[in-house]
DNA sequence: AGCACGATTAACT
DNA sequence: GTTAATCGTGCTC
């Protein structure tokens, strides 16, 4: 901006610091942990995205969980390739795959390195950046894997950033607590053709109230 | 190199 | 309730 021209001043880019609440980030320590410890952990925490120099974000709702080469559920039942890749690497990852032609899912690695488990990201509710986030979803909700995704920009690009520092512009942060008695669980949604007894297994979380459309 | 399918969504009837 | 959209991935040939 030149002066003297009156023109409208653009504000100042807002600091890193202050998009993150750098404390209150999630840890590695908390990814590393049993699968269905952390999506259940992860329901009310915050999800936060950097686009553009603003900030987005929104409280998990719904999680499912996808643990190991035995759960028939789980992508990495075919084993190490390039696409399980990440979820064989260290916890507080991001693994982001596409799928049904149109969508992107975001998952969190968790567990011990060379242990290949997620949680996926099925719901979130908007806190901050809510009316870009309801531009990009042309006003509809954001209740659904593919969903949040495209609210929040979430692409292959993001495969495998780590999501435990500022750095990657996208990362997880304390929100609300939740009680046990607001968490319902059930059997994972979409998993038509696995058999039993992954099939049913209650690895499906959310807050009640929430996503409720979608519940089973 | 080709093929079947999918951790879904939106727009239909 | 039904279905098209749309393409990366892993498997088969």
């Amino acid at each position: 901006m030149t002066p003297g021209t009156g023109g409208i001043r653009r504000a100042r880019p807002a600091s890193r610091r202050r998009l993150a609440q750098a404390s209150s980030i999630l840890h590695r320590e908390f990814y590393g942990r049993p699968t269905l410890m952390v999506a259940r952990d992860l329901m009310g925490a915050r999800l936060v995205r950097i686009s553009n120099g603003r900030r987005l974000a929104g409280l998990i709702t719904e999680t499912e969980a996808y643990i190991g080469e035995n759960d028939l559920g789980c992508h990495a039942t075919a084993g190490r390739t390039k696409r399980t890749e990440v979820m064989y690497g260290p916890p507080g990852h991001a693994y982001v795959y596409f799928t049904y032609g149109n969508h992107w899912m975001l998952n969190v690695v968790t567990e011990r390195e060379d242990f290949p488990a997620a949680v996926l990201i099925r719901a979130i509710q908007p806190v901050d950046g809510v009316l870009i986030i309801a531009r990009r979803r042309n006003h509809r909700d954001t209740h659904g894997p593919g969903k949040l995704t495209q609210a929040l920009g979430i692409t292959s690009l993001e495969n495998g950033v780590d999501l435990t520092n500022s750095k990657s512009n996208l990362w997880i942060e304390f929100g609300w607590r939740v009680a046990d008695s607001a968490v319902t669980r059930g059997p994972r949604v979409g998993l038509n053709t696995v058999p039993e007894p992954w099939k049913s297994k209650p690895w499906r979380f959310l807050i009640e109230g929430w996503s409720l459309e979608t519940a089973d």
